[in-house]
DNA sequence: TAGTATTATGTAAGCGCTTTCATTTATAGC
DNA sequence: GCTATAAATGAAAGCGCTTACATAATACTA
């Protein structure tokens, strides 16, 4: 790999202007830079960017810490981060985090130990103190899904609360009344906002909600199953179902079928995140939007505009779900 | 943050030996050693891997580059190489190519000045004499899901024909006679692996292939629907359709049920590569499962054993794909 | 116990860049 | 034409490490 020195050699100019035409932030007259790049063209220069973050204390890229690397969610968010960067010009590094403490605190001083020169984090079980901590050192963090009042700046945050809110409200227009409740699990800050947006919308309605009709289970297909079998064994009757999440409620829905229900005709059922899961199973699942691959987009605007001075750009902290209609609730049969 | 000089002020040695500690590539009195360490953990030193990266030539990262990062093919595969990676004490670094040559090219240049000690790579767009090419330059590559000859030793790929074949002999064996083949877009290998596969196993059955039978997608779910169409406009009976990946059978199996048709009673139908929405369909995919995670792992065990002396590792280049059967691929009703 | 082989540590030269500061060259003002 | 100012370039000191190579300390041999 040719270096800086080489080009500088060719061009028959020193180090400093070669850099300075590579940086493009500061005044080079335009002879002398069109004989440096043709010396880079000529060499098939490229820098050495390792090389330019030791001097520079910059590294041009960002830092992404996720809990996994597969699965649906990640990936479009993933994706949405990196597309926003490489159109900056600016560089994802990832690691995972394995939502265990021991494992994300690790990754986050991989990042930093990496001279990332911001970190998009997506951590579940640090605390709160310890991104607030963190947030007080010098390395700029944006938190995705995740809301920390103290930090609330740097939190690109979905309204769950509305969420759950918005899904039973659906079901409630189509004229269910007795509707039963899957949440995920309750120490989550977002399954409980879900669980609580579906009170507002129960209360709004003007009917009650009967603990006998919530299951908890733990955002997985399989407890979607188990709490079915649950709600199912009680004997007591509900013509619609909200889950906390589309995995729980293809779950659901699975032992639905199996138990001779027809969704959506013998029960209606709404699930929330909006995975192309939802899109797959049968019937195509009723949901709501979890726009990830636009907050990994927006977390990214952040950066950029923070740390690179894109001052231009807009910024939204707090995104609002929205309901996508597709056939797994429909209007109660009639009588 | 802590620099090595520090530390070796407060332990009263030099960068060295601190150096040495680090790195126990040389052998180190256990006072000193000790000493260091205590100096270390007092000042919470973290090497910056930047500045290792330059002075070493080793970066202790291995560079990834995918099609996307979305999408549960190549979660999978992240997360497998990950996995190892990390359990090695190894780092990634990640960019995405999109399937675009350019854009190939600029990840693998990126990574390249990245200094990764090894790069793992699945690129569709670039050709094969690029990246033999690349090969001989001095970056060690893996690629994974590409079979090149002169590069045997480099590649990590599926035995695409073999799972052509155990997909159609599946419904062979499960009596069916007039099979469909909705095959992949043709000038992408393992899409004709996988056709050539099928028609082996037809012959070995004594069937002929009829041409008028087979429809060419382009691997998304929106062209299986769009081939099913094809097909069934035809007018030709078949009781079986097996289809080149599982995105393109769930496509195929929603127009299937709108034309009334039964599966698996009144058309079998067998996918492959076992993606997560395999289970999730209605009713689920029999498919012939892609094990692209064990892949992911078994690239970055080559990077362990050839590039950092991992001698004991036991390599794979050829993955044999294997049936898994669920509810969408029956014996042939009688009469 | 001198002489040699080992082991432990230190010195200093980079790795390929960026960036400050000094210097040179061009431009303008009178 | 000569100074005052601005623009273009160069020299050189790092960034935080690794790693020859040199040196000092210790252990072994006869």
């Amino acid at each position: 790999m040719a270096t800086i020195y080489q080009v500088s050699e060719l061009a028959g100019v020193s180090l400093a202007t070669v850099s300075r035409v590579m940086n493009n932030n500061a005044r080079v007259s335009e002879a002398t830079r069109n004989k440096v790049l043709a010396a880079m063209e000529q060499l098939g220069y490229r820098p050495n960017s390792i090389a330019q973050s030791l001097a520079s204390n910059r590294s041009n890229s960002v830092g992404i810490l996720v809990s996994e690397l597969h699965g649906p969610f990640y990936g479009e968010m993933l994706s949405g981060i990196e597309n926003e960067c490489r159109a900056a010009g600016k560089h994802v590094i990832i690691a995972a985090g394995h939502s265990e403490e021991a494992s994300e605190k690790d990754g986050i001083e991989f990042l930093i130990s990496r001279s990332c020169d911001a970190l998009i984090l997506h951590v579940e079980a640090v605390s709160d103190d310890y991104l607030i901590k963190l947030a007080s050192g010098n390395m700029p963090i944006v938190l995705i899904n995740r809301f920390i009042p103290r930090l609330a700046n740097n939190c690109i945050s979905l309204d769950n609360e509305l969420g759950g809110y918005l899904a039973t409200k659906q079901l409630l227009q189509q004229g269910h009344k007795q509707l039963a409740y899957m949440a995920g699990p309750m120490w989550k800050s977002d399954a409980k906002e879900r669980y609580n947006g579906h009170l507002r919308a129960m209360t709004e309605h003007g009917l009650s909600f009967n603990p006998a009709l919530l299951a908890e289970g733990d955002f997985q297909d399989s407890s979607g199953s188990a709490c079915m079998q649950q709600l199912l064994a009680k004997g007591l009757p509900f013509t619609a179902l909200v889950c906390a999440n589309d995995e729980m409620a293809a779950g659901a829905m699975e032992v639905a079928r199996t138990h001779g229900l027809n969704v959506p005709y013998d029960l209606s059922i709404v699930g929330f995140d909006n995975l192309i899961l939802a899109r797959y199973i049968y019937p195509k699942l009723t949901t709501i939007d979890y726009p990830i691959g636009e907050m990994g987009r927006m977390a990214a605007r952040w950066v950029l505009k923070n740390i690179y001075q894109q001052q231009a750009l807009q910024l939204k902290n707090v995104f609002e779900p929205v309901l996508v209609c597709r056939d797994s609730a429909s209007a109660i049969a009639a009588g």
